[in-house]
DNA sequence: ATTGACCTTGCCATAATGGCAACCTTTAGA
DNA sequence: TCTAAAGGTTGCCATTATGGCAAGGTCAAT
């Protein structure tokens, strides 16, 4: 399978396989005599694996350990386990700030009165002494 | 002011002041006869408009418009609650996607044993095929 | 005069991704 | 069989906001 093929079959585009076997997060693949990257079923399977990993919002550095276990049949579920809840705490403070901004600015936006006056509270809070 | 002393003030890096300046987020600072940038007032007020409103996660591109009202003495208060609410929205679709993470997520760890096996759902449901 | 703190510019690096360009390979159709 | 299109290769640049380092100039205090 080519390359184009593996990317529509994974979900990872061309540039980005390319990219993670460039920093070693899979092995290099195999070529053809003429320089294509041949990818089998196994490949797609571990492309796979990172995308789902990708889109839980893992790190490449994470999904490097992840695939790691993955491939490690005497792996401990717990070293998954407390990646896994590494990674949410790390998610709820992402969270957590997030919110924070937002009732910031909720509670700003909602004392605005949002015509065409120049008054806005918005910006005297961001001006403030 | 040198620019170390705008720093402290500001709570802007002196590196991140050189910065705006560069990509003109802020007007360039006067110098002296021997080329130190020196800051008034003014310009403290600036810096500190510019980090509230990078501490409410603004882009420096938003910061740029959020300025441009600042100065504007006739600007219209509902042009800078449409620019909060905007980025209010983009906070919470970004909150929406980790929250969507950290459910799916905490779901798994739930069903892992996290003992001294192998067998993990999270391995699992990465490698799903 | 010396020293240390501070300033200057310029370059490199980050993380993950996209785009473009120049060039080569493969495949399908005329 | 020749040609064109599609797809592959590498390499370089750009993004966003930030930090670090290095070489060299300036300033202030001793």
């Amino acid at each position: 399978m080519n390359i184009g093929a593996a990317a529509d079959a994974s979900g990872i585009s061309a540039k980005m396989i390319r990219y993670y076997e460039e920093i070693k997060l899979i092995q290099p693949a195999s070529r053809t005599s003429s320089g294509y990257r041949q990818y089998s079923e196994a490949d797609i399977h571990t492309l796979r694996f990172i995308r789902r990993a990708r889109d839980m919002g893992f790190a490449v550095e994470q999904i490097g350990e992840l695939l790691a276990l993955w491939q490690d049949e005497s792996r401990h579920s717990e070293d998954v386990k407390q990646l896994a809840q590494q990674h949410i705490s790390t998610l709820n403070q992402k969270i957590a700030e997030l919110q924070s901004m937002v009732n910031t600015l909720q509670s700003l936006v909602s004392c605005c009165a949002g015509d065409e006056r120049p008054d806005c509270p918005i910006l005297q809070e961001f001006a403030a002494q």
